[in-house]
DNA sequence: ATCCATGATGTAATCGATTGCAGGAGGTGG
DNA sequence: CCACCTCCTGCAATCGATTACATCATGGAT
């Protein structure tokens, strides 16, 4: 019993050749009915499991993806792991998790990763990485086995699965004007980043075409952490024009902005309106509970499995999808009032 | 350029046999200088990566370790993990990541993994797994491949790593005592996981121990969540005789009583003093910021990969460690205060 | 009756790295 | 000068599954 079973031990017991038993099980419909019956029990009573590291040598591939976050400790991504996670587990193959920080400090390199044949593709969540290591990536062998989510880079081809940055970005702006608010500032995401790029063009687009004031001190500099939130509430505050209602990057920002705030004794909404992007679980939980702009996580992890799936299994099918967007939705809180 | 080299390649390159190749790399002491730098440079130019499925099947080794979360989604899991994937590379392992709740529902079985040599051995992270799913581990092959963290089933033999629960719960007690509370209740966790019965046991010792008043109804029953949190908060409310302090089974529990309890204008440390259980990273930022028994997650999952892959490495080993407990801090801050 | 198509199965090569064993070179001691 | 030991290297088997090709049986068509 410690042993586990071979190819061969289940084709003694069944009477066949190792290539039948293999056939029963990759492609039963080349067998006939009464050896394929014979070869499933004697499969069963032996316990065989196939064993993965033979069959990914023969067949060249690792059947597991890479997923790679910037920081394994923001939760923001555990919805999007799950959706991958699902439908990768579906078509059989594993998940391998790595931080690219953790990657690149221990001196390894990402390519190493399809290179050594670990696995076929990866999908990776961090849109921050070196140029260096992107024109690594770009090896005409790998971009097919490369997919970005939720970020991804500028001015290269790699596909990529996005949620609507653009359209929640200006849905925020107008439903702050919808409820009165005339002075609406933001507080952007890390220099760079294209999803705060990304969602500061927008917000100043949407601020252009609903004719609103513009003041360039309402564009609040910050990164996607509680700690930037509470720095960019010290700015808003030391202000001499507040804007009525505040746009965050993200809910973490969100709730470091208010978390000062209320440190500092000012009262959202009551004084000044805040919204987040993302709608993370605990955005809900928060006081007051957060109005942002929910992106569906689970079918964006699900949906970048799915497609990397697909061009890695036909990677020459010119007409596989190179980009999906994934709706997002305003969700109305406590964090905004009227004007 | 777009196929990767083999050894056969750098062995042509560097005129030796595969065979030195293959020393050079993995054992470079069996050979002389001269060859060990020829062949080094041929490993250099050729851009050479080892195949891990061919040395995989070889070695008899899958290089990998499965993590078994019960919940993708829950923050609490990021810095264990981060832990756990820094010690694994550091040992040329990689880390893969499942649920146990996916694993379930999609009919595999955990064992599989193992059996399948897709994986080495596994950190499970769920201490709720069937009765049956425990007994299919038992088996003797695997029992020195699993390891237990932060959880772990009672009972049974396997090793594990732990936070001291009992003398975190008791701290939090004798500092509720110490700051003058008397009459103090305990959100727990789920019913029949082993740490709600730890830090339940551990808490109804220490009030005993302290001679304090002990109310049936002072100890809510919850999980580890946040709608829990709320529900136990209502359950205060309806109370005749409340407790002036909650020690809550976790941070999230602790977040969404004190979100609740806002919600119906109570308010905290002042209507009731209310701590949790981790310090997870939001505990800081939290209104009022949480205090809490912190655990410290990075090493405990440190510690976890350590002890499994020597335990791997020397399965015969019957001297090594079998439990680690890993020591926690008192984190005080704003949501309890002296009565 | 003969031939060929069809379907089922077996044979054996193959994926790429590791390693036990054998052999050769060079050095040492008797 | 020979026996022997050490150090280095190569040969070839091996891990376990997959699959191209060969073989064989069966049956239908002519």
């Amino acid at each position: 019993m410690s042993k586990t079973s071979t190819l061969q031990d289940v084709a003694r017991v069944a009477g066949v050749s190792t290539a039948t038993v293999s056939r029963v099980l990759s492609h039963p419909d080349m067998v006939s009915e009464a050896t394929r019956i014979r070869v499933s029990n004697a499969v069963e009573v032996s316990g065989y499991r196939v064993n993965r590291a033979a069959r990914n040598l023969r067949t060249q591939r690792a059947h597991s993806v890479l997923v790679l976050l910037p920081d394994l400790a923001n939760p923001f991504f555990s919805a999007i792991l799950e959706g991958i996670s699902l439908n990768l587990s579906r078509k059989g193959y594993s998940m391998l998790i790595a931080s690219t920080k953790q990657v690149h400090d221990s001196g390894e390199r990402l390519i190493d990763y399809l290179d050594d044949a670990r696995a076929d593709g990866m999908i990776i969540l961090d849109g921050g990485l070196d140029a260096e290591v992107i024109s690594s990536l770009k090896v005409a062998a790998h971009s097919t086995r490369i997919l970005f989510a939720c970020e991804w880079v500028n001015e290269t081809e790699f596909p990529s699965v996005r949620s609507e940055n653009r359209r929640g970005t200006k849905a925020a702006v107008r439903y702050l004007h919808d409820i009165g608010h005339r002075k609406i500032g933001h507080v952007t995401g890390p220099e760079g980043n294209v999803l705060m790029q990304a969602r500061k063009e927008a917000f100043v687009q949407e601020i252009i075409a609903l004719g609103l004031e513009q003041q360039p001190e309402w564009l609040i500099p910050g990164d996607f952490s509680l700690a930037a939130g509470c720095v960019a509430a010290k700015a808003w505050i030391a202000l001499e024009n507040r804007p009525t209602a505040m746009f965050c990057v993200s809910d973490q920002v969100a709730m470091g902005f208010i978390s000062e705030m209320s440190r500092r004794n000012f009262k959202v909404p009551e004084d000044v309106s805040v919204m987040g992007f993302d709608d993370i679980d605990l955005a809900e939980q928060f006081i007051p509970p957060l109005t942002s702009i929910r992106q569906d996580r689970l079918l964006l992890g699900q949906t970048a499995a799915t497609m990397l799936l697909e061009r890695l299994e036909s990677p020459d099918d010119a007409g596989a999808e190179h980009m999906a967007i994934i709706p997002v939705s305003l969700i109305v809180r406590g964090s905004t009032a009227a004007l």
